[in-house]
DNA sequence: AGCACGCCGACT
DNA sequence: GTCGGCGTGCTC
C-alpha cells in the first residue's frame, strides 16, 4: 500500500502532499517530520494521510522522516488550525505560523549513507556522511534516486564549559606551578565550570595559570548538552476573594466589578475543572495582565505560562513539561491555543474586548472568536470576562449566564466643552486639580493621544500638513522630530510658512495631544510635578507608588502600568475622540474603557471628570447610573441596533481590500470585485461598497473596500472564496471580523 | 515566508 | 563589463 501524507508548514501556504516511503507505517497525524523543500529540509506537521492508486501522486517527492512516533500536537488542534484557516480564508500554514510557538524551527542534523548493497563514486557503503558536507542538488538527486537513507534530528543546544583532562602529575609540582595545581584541583572537584575567566576568579589563580593548563592539556574546553532554561515563576499573591458570586456550570459571559474581582469569581470554577483531573486555559490579551493573573492563582493552582517574551528554549521545555505533565492552569497569549495541555476542560478569556486581541498580521483573527471556536471542538465550556460584556459574548450566553457584578461607583463629573473657553482644560478641570496640588494628592489625565496636536494647520487658509504617503495629517510634536506620520513612520520638519498660501500662519490644531496638557498644566498650575506617560515617552512614575504628589498625563499606555496609590482625580480631555472612533463598536468600546478606570486606582474612589460636546450621550448616562441594569439597557439597546443594521452578533461580517499603486486602478479593480461578487450571488444585503477605506492612501497604496456579511457562515466563506479568486491584477486582503471598519454602512 | 529568476540603474 | 535594487512566481 502507499500513501501520501499531507504535511502543513509553518509559512503562508496550504497543506503540501509527500509520498511515503514505501514500507513505512503512515505517521500519526499531528506528528513532526521532515520534509524536503527547495534545497533544503523543513520540518511540519501531518495534517492528514491518504492511500494513493498511482497516477500524478507518484510524482511527489517522498517524506525524508518521521521526527517521532507520538503526536507533537493532538489531531483535534489540527483541526482546529483547518477550521481557523477556513474561517479567516487564510492558508493552514500561515495559521499554523502564527500560533505555534515553537517546534518547527528546530536546527537540523541531516546524515545520510548508502542504502545497502548500492554503491556510488565518492561513498563508502555503511558510512554516515553529514549532508552539510555536500551540494543540496547531489543529495537530492541520490534520494530521488532511491540510493541513500536519511537520519535527521533535532541538534540539541550545547553549552561551551571547562573540563579537566586528567590529574595532575609531576610536572605540576614544581614550585611554579602551584597555582595551576591549584587551579587543576578545583576543577577536578567539580564537573565543569563556565569558563577559564570563572576557574580563575574562584581559585584565586591568575587567568595566566588557567590558560597554561589549557595548554599543557590538563584541562580542555568542551561542549556539552546546555541546561534547560528556567521557567517563567511566579511569586503566588494571596486573593482576596471579596464576592460571594457563583458562577453556573457552562459557558459563562462575565462583566462588571474590577479585574480581580473577576478573577476571583472563576477560582470556584478553574478549581472544579482542576479536581476533575483537567486543565484550564486562560487568555490574556496583554503580558502585563498575563503575568498578573498568573501571580494571582500560583498560590493555589498549579500555573504555567506563555506569551511571546519566552526565549525558544523556554517555549522548547515549556512545551515538554505540559506534554508529560499533570494538569495545569495555562496563563497567556494566543500563543496558548496549540499548546499540549493535558486534558482542557476549560477556556477562560480575560478582558475579551481588548483590541490587542485583534491579531495585526497573519491570519489577522480575533483571539476570543477564535477561543470559542476552540471550546466548541473539544467540546468544553468557554467563559469570557471583561469590565463590560461583548455584544457577541452576551447574545450568545443563555440569559442566566450573563453574571454582571457590581462595581464600587465611580463619581463623575461632566464638563461641556461648548460651554467653556478653556482648552485643553476647562475652568473645572482647572479647579479640581488645584484641590488636589492643595492636598498632595495625584491625578492622571488621559489625552487622546501622544504627541502635541493631531495636525499643524494654516491660520488663514485652513491648510493642513499632511503625509507625503498616506491620507492622513501629520501630527505635531514639539520635541525631536517635529512632524511625524503615526501610520508609516514619516518624519519631517515644520516649514516656515504655509505651503499653500504662503502666510507664516501655521498653527497646531486644537486636538491637543499628552505634549500640549503637560504644556499647559505647567503654565496653569504653579509647582506641580507633571509626568508623562505614552508612547514616545515613560516618565519614572515610582514616586507616584511610593505616595508622592503629582500629576501624570497619559495615553491609555497608563492602563499597562502598575496602579498608583493616591490617586484622587482622573480626567478624560476629549472623551468625542473616542466616541467618534471609526468602528460600529466604538461606544460600545467607550463605555467598556470608562468601566475599567477603576483599575488605575483601585485602593481609592477618585473623582472622574470627562470633557466632551456630547454631554448627553447615552454613554455616559449609563456610566453615571452604573448599576446592573443601565448597563443592562445599553447592552440591549446596541443589540437591537446591531439586529437592525444586520450586524454581528447577528451576522457574520469580512472586509474585502483591494489595493494598488494608483487611485483609479484601485477604483475600477473594487468595481470589478463587486460585479464577480455580484454575479457570483451576492446581492446588495450581502454586500456593501465598494467604498474608499478609512484612509485611502497608506504607504502610498491606494485601497477601497468592500464588506461582505452573511448569517450563515458558510455562505460567506463561499463568497469570500470567489472574492479571493476574482482574477484581477489587484492586491486583494481578506479579513473576517475586521474591527475597525467605520460606522454602521447600510 | 524564502528563494530563484529576471530586468533595469550605478559603479568597484 | 558586474553588483544589486525589488517585482514576479513557485515551493509537494
Amino acid at each position: 500500500m502507499l500513501y501520501a501524507v499531507q504535511v502543513l508548514l509553518p509559512l503562508p501556504l496550504a497543506a503540501f502532499s509527500f509520498l511515503l516511503p514505501h514500507d513505512q507505517t503512515p505517521p500519526a497525524i499531528g506528528c513532526r517530520v521532515v520534509v524536503p523543500w527547495q534545497q533544503g529540509l523543513r520540518l511540519g506537521l501531518v495534517s492528514d494521510v491518504s492511500e494513493v492508486r498511482g497516477g500524478k501522486s507518484l510524482e511527489l517527492k517522498e517524506l525524508v522522516s518521521v521526527l517521532e512516533a507520538t503526536p507533537f500536537i493532538d489531531a483535534s488542534r489540527i483541526a482546529f488550525i483547518q477550521d481557523v484557516a477556513a474561517y479567516t480564508c487564510t492558508p493552514a500554514g500561515l495559521v499554523l505560523a502564527t500560533l505555534l510557538p515553537t517546534g518547527l524551527s528546530e536546527p537540523l542534523r541531516h546524515t545520510f549513507t548508502l542504502v545497502n548493497g548500492v554503491t556510488h563514486e565518492g561513498l563508502q557503503p555503511g558510512e554516515w556522511y553529514e549532508a552539510d558536507d555536500f551540494k543540496p542538488a547531489d543529495i537530492e538527486l541520490l534520494r530521488q534516486q532511491g540510493l541513500i537513507r536519511e537520519r535527521v534530528t533535532i541538534t540539541q543546544p550545547t553549552k561551551r564549559v571547562l573540563i579537566a583532562q586528567r590529574e595532575p602529575d609531576e610536572a605540576l609540582n614544581a614550585k611554579r606551578a602551584s597555582n595551576q595545581k591549584e587551579a587543576l584541583e578545583l576543577l577536578l572537584g567539580r564537573e565543569f565550570v563556565e569558563s577559564a575567566a570563572e576557574l580563575s576568579r574562584e581559585a584565586g589563580v591568575p587567568e595566566s595559570a588557567v590558560r597554561s593548563l589549557i595548554k599543557k592539556g590538563y584541562a580542555a574546553y568542551a561542549d556539552i548538552p546546555a541546561p534547560p532554561p528556567a521557567l517563567a515563576y511566579f511569586e503566588g499573591r494571596a486573593p482576596r476573594p471579596v464576592f460571594d458570586v457563583t458562577l453556573p456550570d457552562g459557558d459563562v459571559s462575565l462583566s462588571g466589578g474590577t479585574r480581580e474581582a473577576r478573577l476571583a469569581c472563576l477560582l470556584p470554577r478553574i478549581k472544579a475543572t482542576l479536581t476533575r483531573g483537567r486543565s484550564v486555559l486562560i487568555l490574556c490579551p496583554e503580558q502585563i495582565i498575563a503575568q498578573e493573573t498568573a501571580r494571582y492563582l500560583s498560590n493555589a493552582h498549579p500555573v504555567q505560562y506563555l506569551s511571546g517574551e519566552l526565549s525558544d528554549t523556554q517555549r522548547e521545555r515549556l512545551w515538554r513539561e505540559l506534554q508529560d505533565g499533570d494538569p495545569v492552569v495555562l496563563v497567556g497569549s494566543y500563543l496558548t491555543l496549540l499548546a499540549p495541555l493535558p486534558d482542557p476542560g476549560l477556556i477562560i478569556v480575560l478582558e475579551e474586548g481588548n483590541s490587542s486581541y485583534k491579531l495585526q498580521s497573519g491570519p489577522r483573527l480575533f483571539v476570543p472568536f477564535v477561543a470559542r471556536r476552540l471550546a466548541k471542538q473539544l467540546s468544553i465550556p468557554l467563559i469570557t470576562a471583561d469590565a463590560l460584556a461583548s455584544l457577541e459574548s452576551w447574545q450568545a450566553a443563555e440569559p442566566d449566564k450573563r453574571i454582571m457584578l457590581d462595581a464600587s461607583k465611580q463619581r463623575i463629573h461632566v464638563v461641556d466643552l461648548s460651554s467653556t473657553n478653556n482648552w485643553p482644560l476647562s475652568s473645572d478641570l482647572i479647579r479640581v486639580l488645584r484641590q488636589v496640588q492643595e492636598r498632595d494628592r495625584q491625578a492622571i489625565i488621559l489625552a487622546p493621544r501622544r504627541g502635541f496636536s493631531a495636525a499643524l494647520e494654516c491660520e488663514r487658509c485652513g491648510f493642513v500638513m499632511m503625509c507625503p504617503n498616506c491620507d492622513l495629517p501629520l501630527r505635531y510634536h514639539r520635541e525631536g522630530v517635529r512632524l511625524a506620520c503615526h501610520q508609516c513612520g514619516f518624519k519631517g520638519s515644520v516649514p516656515d510658512a504655509c505651503p499653500d498660501c504662503g502666510q507664516l500662519s501655521l498653527k497646531p490644531s486644537r486636538a491637543a495631544g499628552t505634549q500640549w496638557v503637560v504644556r499647559a498644566l505647567e503654565k496653569q498650575l504653579d509647582g506641580i510635578r507633571v509626568f508623562r506617560f505614552d508612547g514616545d515617552q515613560r516618565d519614572d512614575l515610582s514616586s507616584l507608588l511610593a505616595g508622592e504628589p503629582g500629576i501624570v498625563v497619559a495615553t491609555t499606555a497608563i492602563f499597562r502600568h502598575e496602579p498608583l496609590v493616591n490617586v484622587s482625580l482622573i480626567a478624560i480631555t476629549l472623551l468625542d475622540t473616542l466616541l467618534t472612533f471609526s468602528d460600529f463598536r466604538a461606544e460600545e468600546e467607550t463605555l467598556r474603557l470608562l468601566l475599567q478606570l477603576c483599575e488605575l486606582a483601585p485602593e481609592g474612589r477618585p473623582l472622574t471628570l470627562i470633557q466632551t460636546f456630547q454631554p448627553e450621550h447615552s454613554v455616559l448616562s449609563t456610566v453615571k447610573a452604573q448599576d446592573a441594569a443601565s448597563v443592562e439597557a445599553f447592552l440591549s439597546s446596541r443589540l437591537e441596533r446591531r439586529k437592525l443594521f444586520a450586524y454581528p452578533p447577528f451576522a457574520h461580517l469580512a472586509k474585502v481590500q483591494v489595493s494598488a499603486r494608483d487611485e483609479a486602478s484601485a477604483l475600477q479593480e473594487a468595481e470589478r470585485m463587486a460585479a464577480v461578487l455580484a454575479t457570483a450571488g451576492a446581492n446588495d444585503r450581502e454586500m456593501l461598497g465598494p467604498s474608499p477605506a478609512p484612509v485611502v492612501r497608506i504607504r502610498r497604496f491606494y485601497s477601497y473596500q468592500i464588506f461582505l456579511r452573511s448569517d450563515s457562515e458558510a455562505r460567506l466563506a463561499k463568497l469570500l472564496d470567489v472574492a479571493q479568486n476574482y482574477g484581477g491584477r489587484a492586491r486583494i486582503r481578506i479579513e473576517v471580523d475586521p474591527r475597525d471598519i467605520g460606522s454602521f454602512l447600510v
